[in-house]
DNA sequence: GACCCTGTTTGACCTGGATCAAACAGCGAT
DNA sequence: ATCGCTGTTTGATCCAGGTCAAACAGGGTC
């Protein structure tokens, strides 16, 4: 499916992109027709592989493109000067990274592969352009962006009003959730980062996450092996989430 | 400046909104010319007032605009099934708020004034439709929801990584740093939220952001009297925050 | 195979912020 | 002036999750 290793196909390279990817409807894509997603194609001409734990972009660059994420994924974080990270979020294939440098014209955040991955780079000035033709270009970006905000809103209740078990099944259940739109199992799964970064995601340490997960798992909520993860029980997962303190 | 209370304006009444508005250089109407903002302004016709305490939206309902504080205050917050509440953000004049409707075409969160105030209402099929034509338009739209992104970052960098006393330094300096960008005093204003919601937001219990407060006034870095702040020590707030442990 | 290195698990203990509770302050209504 | 209501402050106690520490597991290298 994903070509050998076509390393940075240049804008004379074959010119199937969007018009070619399974990803379509997740992506910025969906909802246009064929003639609109040939235009897309001719704007989203060049890829960029990005081994695991090399940044896509790093915080403070200057901000030229976005990106959708073809093969594999990553994690955004931001870092405080004392050297406290936050991980702001972790990012499947069909999703779009880079959205916050388009207020400052710089990166804000960085942007790491937990794995291989490839990525479909979109010059953001060409985009503008093309969506002020592309009624459902536009349409679509916007809800891209929307989205990303909604989202935001949902880390934040985790963060601010969850307690420790509830946020890590909110996190399974988003995984989840996220590889049954991909085409993968529900209940099955591997998580491509550590707990460390699991923990800094919902705010917590990763002894934390660790003992969470060994809880769940003498509940019979999961089976947990190292970043293996089989989910049991989805509805004990989502019960737990609502009854905060075992009913 | 602000007429007595011309209560929502037709589209017929007094068509100068953006172009007489004090607010352009923080709003939507930012980088574009005269004649650019003059588009804006049919666009921008109606306006709405919401007294304290009542909704300008809530979650579920259908998204049709997005709006413009003219005058006031607002918080945005998400609303668990339990009834834990999660106050994702306070919003000050020249602010976008409604943005997290574009994705799923109905409101994610609720919107509730923290004091009577008056917001433009601008439908955003009419938006599209214009940032198609404006090229400017268009970029700021795209900058602010990109500047939407980016502070949300900010605020899970703030529930994640800090501990209480930080917290409420960051949001003092950004209510300070706000208030100087309308012209007010960086050191003197008043907070229109309570001390619950300003701790929901922090994802702390509003004891913690009473005595957090208390400590502050005994370390002699601002004079608290019940919402009024005059804060006295700036680069020591900010000193706070760099240095989580005393020194 | 033995070694190392990174990530994970588990245990013992500690603490920052939550919880529970009471007093207090401002303010609108009567 | 008094009442009552909402929001705030402060104190006393508790506990979820942090911290420190040790053992362990997998996976790559020589």
């Amino acid at each position: 499916m994903k070509g050998a290793s076509v390393v940075p196909i240049t804008v004379a390279g074959l010119k199937s992109a969007c018009s070619q990817c399974n990803l379509q409807e997740l992506c910025l894509p969906f909802g246009l027709d064929h003639t609109e997603i040939d235009r897309l194609d001719e704007l989203v001409a060049t890829r960029r592989k990005v081994k695991r734990q090399q940044h896509l972009y790093r915080a403070g660059e200057a901000f030229e493109a976005i990106y959708a994420i073809r093969t594999g994924s990553f994690k955004t974080d931001v870092i405080l000067e004392d050297g406290r990270e936050q991980v702001t979020g972790f990012q499947m294939t069909g999703e779009i990274l880079g959205l916050d440098g388009i207020s400052s014209e710089h990166h804000s955040c960085n942007a790491v592969a937990l794995e291989d991955s490839e990525v479909c780079i979109i010059p953001f000035a060409k985009l503008e352009e093309l969506s002020r033709e592309v009624e459902a270009l536009q349409h679509q970006f916007h809800k891209v962006m929307s989205r990303e905000i909604v989202r935001d809103h949902g880390v934040m209740m985790l963060l601010g009003s969850m307690r420790a078990e509830e946020r890590l099944a909110a996190f399974l259940l988003n995984m989840s959730q996220r590889f049954t739109a991909r085409g993968f199992s529900p209940a099955e799964f591997h998580l491509r980062m550590t707990r460390e970064e699991i923990g800094s995601y919902l705010g917590l340490k990763l002894e934390t996450v660790s003992r969470a997960f060994s809880r769940f798992q003498e509940d019979g909520l999961v089976s947990v092996q190292q970043k293996h993860i089989r989910i049991l029980d989805i509805p004990g997962l989502k019960k737990l989430m609502h009854h905060p303190q075992f009913t």
